[in-house]
DNA sequence: AATAAATACAACCGCTCTTCT
DNA sequence: AAGAAGAGCGGTTGTATTTAT
């Protein structure tokens, strides 16, 4: 039995395209060899749903996805198939795809294992919020955008996902991923609210460089980090009174740290 | 201009869990 | 009840395209 592997031609696309049509999706052993193609069951099962099905969604990721898949990858963690079903149109594929070519790809440029404290710090704190940004800027006719950062990320995703567990107090991503879903991307009427978790993480990371340590200052640098830079953060946290984040302060992290990120223009698909 | 290196995405693989017969 | 087929998942590889040298 020569079963073809690789790329998928066009007329391979226009068989299977026509035979799920009229057949249905489903027994797809059967439906490749009925259909006369040489190839797998799974094959063709993989072919329909991430690509030939009408429903998926081609072009770039949307900032309003990558938000989303940011905040959901979170709670879920690389649980593909789950994020998916946030993101109408988009396969549990492309998003793993999209994680892994964008997202490590950031953690290795800044020299951060992808999995550790300080880059999830730094996306939430910094990525996460210069997302919210973009997007109200280029969606104008949003009056308010706002960021929501559960305080209590570690609580198990099921409370923030099924929504008849979720608490109105615990629903502020929930509704945020509601109107993303939903209607962002279409409507200029919804908003996104904004809760920035009073105080985090990210305190006990900047701790570290308060104490001005030579060693420490060079596990930063190791991070990626140049001295200068290092001081900056230094002088700056320490004006900072321990207690909450204000949003001059956010302002400010965000600064420091925009510079060395790079975000891709979303331009809208030509096809 | 040629080609090497990097990137992005599509497709495959091995495995588990579920459903069917 | 059990084995086969189907479906789904996450990780990995292959390849076409883009970017750098």
């Amino acid at each position: 039995m020569d079963v073809r592997k690789g790329p998928w031609t066009a007329e391979e696309d226009s068989i299977l395209f026509n035979y799920v049509n009229s057949h249905g999706e489903g027994r797809w052993n059967a439906a490749a060899r009925s259909a006369g193609l040489k190839r797998s069951g799974k094959s063709c099962r993989l072919r329909w749903l991430n690509y030939l099905r009408p429903s998926v969604k081609r072009g770039n990721i949307t900032l309003q996805e990558q938000l989303l898949i940011l905040d959901l990858h979170f709670q879920l963690g690389n649980r593909w198939s789950k994020i998916a079903r946030y993101l109408p149109g988009r396969t549990d594929n492309e998003i793993k795809n999209y994680w892994r070519t964008r997202v490590q790809k950031q953690a290795r440029q800044l020299k951060y294992d992808v999995n550790s404290k300080g880059f999830r710090d730094t996306m939430r704190y910094v990525w996460m919020p210069r997302l919210l940004e973009r997007i109200q800027a280029s969606t104008d006719s949003i009056p308010v955008i706002s960021i929501a950062i559960d305080s209590d990320v570690d609580q198990p995703p099921q409370s923030h996902l099924d929504p008849t567990h979720s608490s109105p107090s615990k629903s502020s991503w929930v509704n945020s991923h509601v109107a993303s879903t939903t209607s962002i991307s279409n409507s200029i009427s919804d908003q996104v609210q904004l809760q920035v978790s009073p105080v985090s993480d990210i305190v006990e990371n900047f701790k570290l460089i308060d104490t001005s340590e030579k060693d420490e200052m060079v596990v930063l640098t190791d991070q990626g980090y140049d001295r200068d830079t290092m001081n900056e953060w230094i002088g700056w946290e320490e004006s900072l009174e321990n207690g909450l984040w204000n949003e001059q302060d956010m302002l400010f992290l965000q600064q420091q740290f925009s510079a060395q990120f790079e975000f891709d223009d979303v331009t809208p698909n030509s096809n």
